[in-house]
DNA sequence: CTACATTAAATCGTGCGCTATTAAATAGCA
DNA sequence: TGCTATTTAATAGCGCACGATTTAATGTAG
């Protein structure tokens, strides 16, 4: 009953999971950027800190992890080597010393010219018109918020 | 005019970008599995590597990476764990000896009525209508398509 | 002022996912 | 036959992502 050729029925199958969809969708589009990103020497989640960065500069490490949904674990390391790249400095506040400031460089501002580039050739690379890919970004928007614990 | 204030209208604004709304959304997801998969003892890509092999057992490797979009150097080690917990075997081909047949032991059949349970679950946590996922469940595998390199 | 709780970041160990490389088996061809 | 090219897995090293713990600073109650 639960085996054999009606595999494509089952809730198990593969091509039905909406997880697997996201999952490898994801994976194809960081294979993407990995490529676009590499002449920046950026990796995909840092650019995603830039972007945070670039948006508004000198945030603590949580405040960045609480606008990318991810702790200090993975954040410091990442930090830490976009520091040695000389794109941003870490420093602990004055006011409250737990706290670590994150402060973009010269450089690291201006990299953002050149980031600039990066949305133009992503969407290029999807081959999906502008209304299509605003509509799939709201949908995993919706997504995400119904998801978040 | 590439600074300031206006950096809700830039083109590199976190809130517009697709990549994040699909990283974050396939964050989440994988925070749901986790929670469920736990007590299978799977993680979510060796849930996905099950997924595979209940639909087909005893594929090779690279059959199994096809279907993931995922090479050996993923697989391998995964295969490992998987192995070395009791679900599957990892037997090289007779034929041909480059090949490693992957073939789910008694457990690892078993394991999937337990699992059947998992997609209700994953449903019921996304609080959407399943026209809704199935939607863009489509719209993901489509974009996945378009950026096949 | 001390004792305890809370908060922020860092640290540790595990498991992907990728690039690049290696090793072995097979296929194709002179 | 002998040689090269291709194919299939495995391996090494790097960088996330996470659960769990640790350290240090701050807040608060007695």
């Amino acid at each position: 009953m639960t085996d054999g050729n009606d595999s494509q029925q089952s809730l198990l199958a593969l091509d039905r999971q909406v997880c697997f969809a996201l999952y490898s969708a994801q994976l194809a589009m960081s294979k993407v950027y990995r490529k676009l990103l590499r002449e920046l020497g950026l990796t995909y989640p840092q650019y995603l800190v830039m972007l945070v960065l670039w948006e508004q500069d000198g945030q603590t490490v949580s405040g960045i992890g609480h606008r990318l949904f991810l702790d200090s674990a993975t954040l410091t390391p990442l930090l830490k080597r976009l520091e040695s790249a000389g794109l941003l400095q870490r420093q602990r506040s004055r006011e409250d010393e737990r706290q670590v400031a994150v402060v973009l460089t010269e450089q690291g501002h201006k990299l953002r010219e050149q980031a600039e580039a990066v949305p133009e050739s992503v969407m290029c690379a999807t081959q999906c018109s502008p209304d299509e890919l605003e509509r799939l970004r709201d949908d995993l928007h919706n997504l995400r918020e119904r998801l978040a614990t």
